[in-house]
DNA sequence: GACCAGGCACATC
DNA sequence: GATGTGCATGGT
């Protein structure tokens, strides 16, 4: 997604659909003030953390870091490979995420001095580019990067985005991360406020409601027992 | 005990 | 290019 998709021209039925999902959202949540981090670099570790894993024992994982005082790039790298996946253990997969983390504090430092914020002054498709060229770092978490501690307008898509949007038949069940990226980006205006909100709202709502296999026919959403819901 | 969680890389076909 | 599999903890 080098070159996000234009805003289409006209109204477009989708479009309207997509803007009363988010608006409903909305009405029913709130705002909802992502991304829950404190610094830039705590997103990234947030969201290397957190792949394949529950924001709850990512949260543990961040709570050891911060608890070893080993919440900055510098400190990752001055930790064995070893305590650092010690550290990392509530998270799940944690040998995996502590070559990964180790692998991102690595190019910053080696890249750009170790100064995260150069990193993430440059124009988004060579952000994201440089990002995608991180080895444990794929399309989804480098745009939450580049949205959430960048604050660049690109849309994230996550398992519970893809899952709404589909039983919402606003893309189809097989639309890679590519398509549905380009699907919201290409009718929604591109706020860097707004796909943060977006986003952090299908989160909200699809873990309480929008499971894979779905189970409860009171959402706000209106889904069925077989997980579709009506026409928005 | 099974299923799931704010994925990604790699092997194989 | 599509599909399968390992990574691994903690909550429901």
């Amino acid at each position: 997604m080098l070159a996000p998709p234009p805003l289409l021209p006209r109204p477009h039925p989708l479009r309207r659909r997509l803007v009363r999902l988010y608006d409903r959202l909305h009405r029913r949540y709130g705002p909802q003030r992502w991304w829950p981090a404190r610094t830039r670099f705590e997103v990234v570790v947030g969201a290397i953390l957190t792949q394949n894993a529950a924001w709850r024992n990512a949260e543990r994982a961040i709570a050891r870091l911060r608890g070893a005082d080993a919440l900055d790039l510098r400190a990752v790298l001055a930790l064995t490979p070893t305590r650092l996946a010690a550290l990392l253990r509530p998270s799940g997969t944690f040998r995996l995420k502590a070559r990964r983390l180790r692998a991102f504090a690595a190019h910053v430092s080696r890249r750009h001095g170790g100064r995260l914020d150069r990193l993430l002054a440059l124009p988004l498709g060579e952000l994201r580019a440089e990002l995608l060229g991180i080895p444990g770092i794929g399309p989804e978490t480098a745009d939450a990067i580049a949205l959430y501690a960048a604050g660049r307008p690109i849309f994230v898509v996550d398992a519970y985005t893809r899952r709404i949007l589909a039983r919402h038949r606003l893309v189809r069940p097989d639309a890679d991360y590519a398509l549905v990226q380009a699907f919201v980006m290409s009718h929604l205006p591109h706020d860097p406020a707004l796909f943060n909100e977006l986003h952090a709202l299908l989160v909200r709502v699809g873990k309480e409601y929008c499971r894979p296999r779905p189970r409860c026919a009171v959402c706000p959403l209106r889904y069925d027992l077989r997980g579709r819901a009506p026409r928005l």
